[in-house]
DNA sequence: ACCATAACTTGACATCGTGTCAATTTACAC
DNA sequence: GTGTAAATTGACACGATGTCAAGTTATGGT
């Protein structure tokens, strides 16, 4: 069939994604094209380097659990109810992308697309933050000692997924109290009065 | 000489210390060995692994730099003030100690180890961010709706070297920036009124 | 001065994972 | 059937960690 280029790459990025999801440390390419059920230059003929199939991974995963549409639901609201929304859908997304996320910033140590890889995913929630962050101002809920600048980059560092990890693998935190915390933190630290 | 031994040994932790805080990414066991003046073999007649080499540069470098004393330091006030305190005193640490950080952070991943080692060094700063929370308690400042294990999660969240990276790198705050509002957001999160 | 010992050097080697290459097989399309 | 694209097989280069054995240097004790 005419699809059967792309059935082999899909089956790589699902056995990668699959891998990864587990939690399994050092995940290597034999592995993967084992889960895959085709050989390691199998899997070298779809992906140049490990660092790419990550990337494309992560790609992949963001496309089928379609994140852009779950952040952007959280547009509807205004204000407060907005921020809310946002922390909501990012924080949901967290515990859904956590194997590849961490396989992606640990590569970025060493690979430089892999690095701008996960910048351009950064990019992407800094936007939502901000346009967060700017709904919060039109409604004249925004702090006034705070500058968008600041409090975008602050919402971003607050939503980071090592903060997650830090509160919810370190700290032992369940994901309802992670959400409920990070809300109560955002307004704490965002919202006037 | 007698310390002929400990002159080799330290002047392989130097090396170390010296070439992970220039930021150099990579460094390998011949460049310390090449830095320190002595064959790569030598640096294995004293660590066994890369790992444990930098494990005890960590210890070293804390040792040199006082890390316990700088800390303990916050002890003398109370309140905001010993927040206050200990903030500036972590937040100043950090740049100092951020290159042989992060490659701990990223051996951690494959180290146990390390990965022991760094949770060591993250429970001193616990245990200083537990000690400044019960101390804002008992002059009766922590807000209400936070218990003193909530608070002390999130401020050791808030002082995580990740977060000093998000900022001060991806976000090129200026350090006393970086200070002024961390201080300024660990009130805003852990203080009444 | 001489010897014993510990520290260091030298060079070779094992191992492991990534990435490359060439020859071959499989399978589908025309 | 024949040609073409995809996958397999097995070998190899490379770079980094870690090991090993033999030889060298320096030091300290008698």
């Amino acid at each position: 069939m005419s699809s059967a280029e792309s059935d082999t790459r899909t089956r790589i990025l699902q056995a990668a994604w699959r891998l990864l999801e587990e939690g399994a440390a050092g995940v290597r390419m034999s592995d993967i094209a084992k889960a895959a059920g085709v050989s390691r230059q199998a899997v070298y003929l779809h992906f140049p380097t490990r660092a790419n199939l990550l990337i494309d991974t992560t790609r992949y995963v963001d496309e089928v659990k379609n994140i852009d549409d779950r952040l952007a639901a959280s547009r509807a609201a205004a204000g407060i109810d907005r921020l809310d929304a946002f922390i909501q859908a990012w924080g949901d997304y967290i515990p859904e992308i956590y194997g590849i996320s961490k396989a992606l910033l640990a590569i970025q140590e060493t690979d430089v697309d892999a690095a701008e890889a996960w910048r351009d995913r950064m990019r992407a929630l800094m936007h939502g933050c901000a346009a967060a962050v700017r709904s919060l101002e039109e409604t004249g809920q925004l702090r006034p000692d705070l500058s968008v600048g600041d409090a975008s980059d602050l919402l971003w560092t607050l939503l980071s997924v090592r903060n997650w990890e830090h509160l919810r693998q370190d700290r032992g935190w369940s994901q309802e109290h992670y959400l409920d915390r990070t809300k109560w933190l955002a307004q704490r630290m965002l919202v006037a009065g």
